[in-house]
Formats: structure tokens, C-alpha cells, sequence
DNA sequence: ACCTGAACACCGTTCAAGT
DNA sequence: ACCTGAACACCGTTCAAGT
């Protein structure tokens, strides 16, 4: 206080590592990962695309910043529940959710699946996983475990649900996938072209949940 | 036989959708993802690139038909063994050691999991829980599970490796990872932290193993 | 029918020049 | 210290023109 304003004072549009990655988010849930350009982001800062790299060295860590500022928020979200198994069941819907509503993310956790934000969630999952009672070494392969899985069958739902335009709707999609899947060679395909029936009417979320269930009672049964 | 040799007559080097995918997938193999352009693969079967787009729509086409022969050789590949529990462990080793060797694979899979390849992996994948006895509806669940957790733990494992250069080795590569880990803060990090001394000496394909006999323990439990 | 290669409309990234 | 925007070295894709 006291000081007069001088060539420090911050302008309220002045660019920042945070105000670059939040308006990156924008874009990417907004036109999907191929509408996020340093053009395209430095002209909705109103400013050229080099000012950015002042800020961010490159692509690849401009989409990790953004993944891991989305990650944060949900793995923070996670209520709190009375069971390990509830609350593993928990961080799985959130990431699920996540991956649901932002798909470039999944992409990104799978590319780089090193960087902080993978790891925010194995974190939460393996003190779940320790509460669980599960001993020693096969703390880190529980925890391994339903980490890919729920990575992996949240990748796999957000691409599907891209799959075609938002105005496609899940009942339809599931018809047209059923279908096709019904007309694959019968000698080739005979177990998909069985299962196509099952198609319609599938809960995604119910059936992820359902898988969590089955790695969870493999590791109750190895105990 | 008989016919005068002619225009018609096949020139050994001729352009083909064949020829074109198995030159992407050398392409791949060798450059990496980023090394696949229309131009090095064009310069490569010594034409131009508008040459390419005779046989194939667009690069989104070339990367399913390399993933798809890449599947299809390794599911034909998959020995037949004793057990549905066997064959499965078969299955998930064959597609994780192809992950490996063609890192540009595993993401080809999780962008686009309803092609052809995935369902390749699928249908094997369900013929054996099929066999394993599981019921009906059950089936789906239960393949879908194995085949998201194949898949998702794969392509990590695919991800760590190219990390780094490949003349840092495994050894040094999981000391490295080690050493970061405890680093982390103490607060934030508790489970990653603990864990991080497990990491050197971990051996991925039995940690893959052992996921996959949690969810088939889960599977049995579940019956 | 199939191939050629220049051209179009983009990219990520760099960097001299400004303030 | 931070921003600007032209320039560099690329992309995927198209298409008139060739054989």
C-alpha cells in the first residue's frame, strides 16, 4: 500500500500461465482437441501466438497443464463415503464423468500417463486400496489395476460417444452399433454377433460400475 | 495363360492399398507416430502424395487398416491352449507384447475402439468367458472389462517406454521414477510416495498377469 | 484407371523488433 | 519483462493435367 501505480501494476487482461490454460479448456471442450490452436488461442487473448510461448514452452505441456487443472478439480470433487469400496467406486465415476464431459482428456491421460494428473488419481485410488486392508506389494498392483481399467473404459465410452454428431442420440447409436455388429461374418464374429442383442438398453456407467465390482471382488478373493 | 502381354499386366511395384499399408506400418515401426506423413510415405513408394488418395481416403483410414493388420496377424498368433483361463492370459499377453513393439497401435485402439480392431481382440476375448461359463448377460460385462483393461494397461506400459531414449534402459528408467516419486510432496502424496519403493525391480507383464487373474478371480467370485 | 506434383489452407515454433 | 507478428519449415488434402 502507498505505492504509486506504476508499470507493475497488474492490468486486469494481462496474460498468465493460468489465464492461457483456462481459455485452452474453453477451446478444447468448446471445437475438441483439433480446435485448439495457438492461433486460434492467442486470437481469443487478443494477442499474437508468440506472446503464449512466454508462458508455455510448448503443445504438449500447454494440454498436460490443462488436463491436470481438470483432474484437480475432480479428484477434489470426490465426495466422501463411509467404505474403501464406495469411495473407489466413487473416484471411478468422477473420472468417468470427467472423461464424459471433457474427451480430450482421456486422450491426454493416455499419452502421457507419467504426468501429475494420472497420478493424482492412483494416488486416491491406492490409499482407497490400503484401507482396504490389502497388504504390502499387492497394494500397488490392486491399485495398478483399477486405475488402467478405469482410464481405459473411460476413454473407450468418450470415444464412442463421439463417435457421431451430438444430435445422434445414445438409444440410436446403440441400435446402428447393434446392427452392424449383427451383420459381421458369422463364422469370423459368432460371440459379438451374440452378444449385438444385449446392444440396446446398455447403461455404459452401470456396466463400468459392474466392472469395478469384479476387479474388487478379485481382490477381496485374493486377500 | 495365353494372353498377350498387355496393359493390364501387373508391374511388380505397382501402387496398392496393400502395399500402401504395409509401408506405413514400416513407417510407423521405425519413425514413430509423427514419421508417418503422406509425403515420407509417398517418397517412400517413390510416387507423390495425391497418389496415395487413389487407394485410401485419408490418413484416419491408413492408421485403422495398419492397426488392423497389425491385430489380426497377432490374434491369428495366439497359441491354443489347456483352459478358457489360459487363453485369456494368451490373448492379453499377444496384444500386450504388440503394443509394445508398435507403441502407435495402442493409441490407434483407444481413439477409435469401435473399428475393426478392437473387435477383433473382443470376439477372442468373449469366445473364452464363453467357455469360462459365465451367463448370458453377464458375458458382456465381463469381456468388456477384460478387453478395457488389456487395452488401458497396454498402452501405458507402451507410453513409459518411450519415455525415453532407448538407450536408457528399464533398470535405470524405473530408478529414475522412483526417485521422482519420493520427491513428491508429503501431504499430497502419501500412497505414491510409500509405493515409490516397490518400483525398481517391477516386473509389468507379471503386474499385467496378476491384474488380469484379480478381475478373473472376480469373475469366478461372481458366478 | 491410375498417377503426378503443384497448390491451398492450414499447423507449431522461432525470433527480431518493439514497448 | 513481456508482447507482437512476420517468417520458417512443415502438415493433410485437392485437383488439373497427364499416361
Amino acid at each position: 500500500m502507498g505505492t504509486t501505480k506504476r508499470g507493475s501494476e497488474r492490468r486486469e487482461d494481462a496474460l498468465s500461465r493460468e489465464r492461457i490454460v483456462d481459455a485452452a479448456i474453453e477451446l478444447l471442450d468448446e471445437e475438441g482437441e483439433s480446435g485448439l490452436t495457438f492461433r486460434s488461442l492467442a486470437s481469443r487473448l487478443a494477442t499474437g501466438p508468440g506472446a503464449l510461448y512466454w508462458h508455455i514452452a510448448n503443445k504438449g505441456e500447454l494440454l498436460v497443464a490443462a488436463t491436470d487443472a481438470v483432474i484437480a478439480r475432480t479428484v477434489a470433487q470426490v465426495p466422501a463415503v463411509a467404505t474403501p469400496h464406495e469411495a473407489i467406486r466413487g473416484i471411478a465415476v468422477g473420472v468417468f464423468e470427467t472423461i464424459d464431459a471433457h474427451p480430450w482428456v482421456g486422450a491426454q491421460l493416455s499419452r502421457a500417463p507419467w504426468e501429475t494428473p494420472t497420478l493424482r488419481i492412483f494416488e486416491r485410488i491406492g490409499r482407497q486400496v490400503q484401507a482396504l486392508g490389502v497388504s504390502g506389494r499387492a497394494q500397488f498392483t490392486s491399485a495398478s489395476a483399477l486405475l488402467s481399467y478405469i482410464v481405459g473404459v473411460s476413454i473407450q465410452n468418450a470415444a464412442n460417444g463421439r463417435l457421431f454428431e451430438p444430435s445422434v442420440d445414445r438409444a440410436d447409436f446403440l441400435d446402428t452399433m447393434s446392427a452392424r455388429w449383427k451383420q459381421l461374418d458369422a463364422h469370423e464374429y459368432p460371440f459379438t454377433r451374440k452378444v449385438a442383442a444385449q446392444l440396446p438398453g446398455h447403461d455404459d456407467l452401470a456396466e463400468f460400475l459392474a466392472g469395478i465390482d469384479l476387479i474388487l471382488a478379485g481382490i477381496a478373493a485374493s486377500r
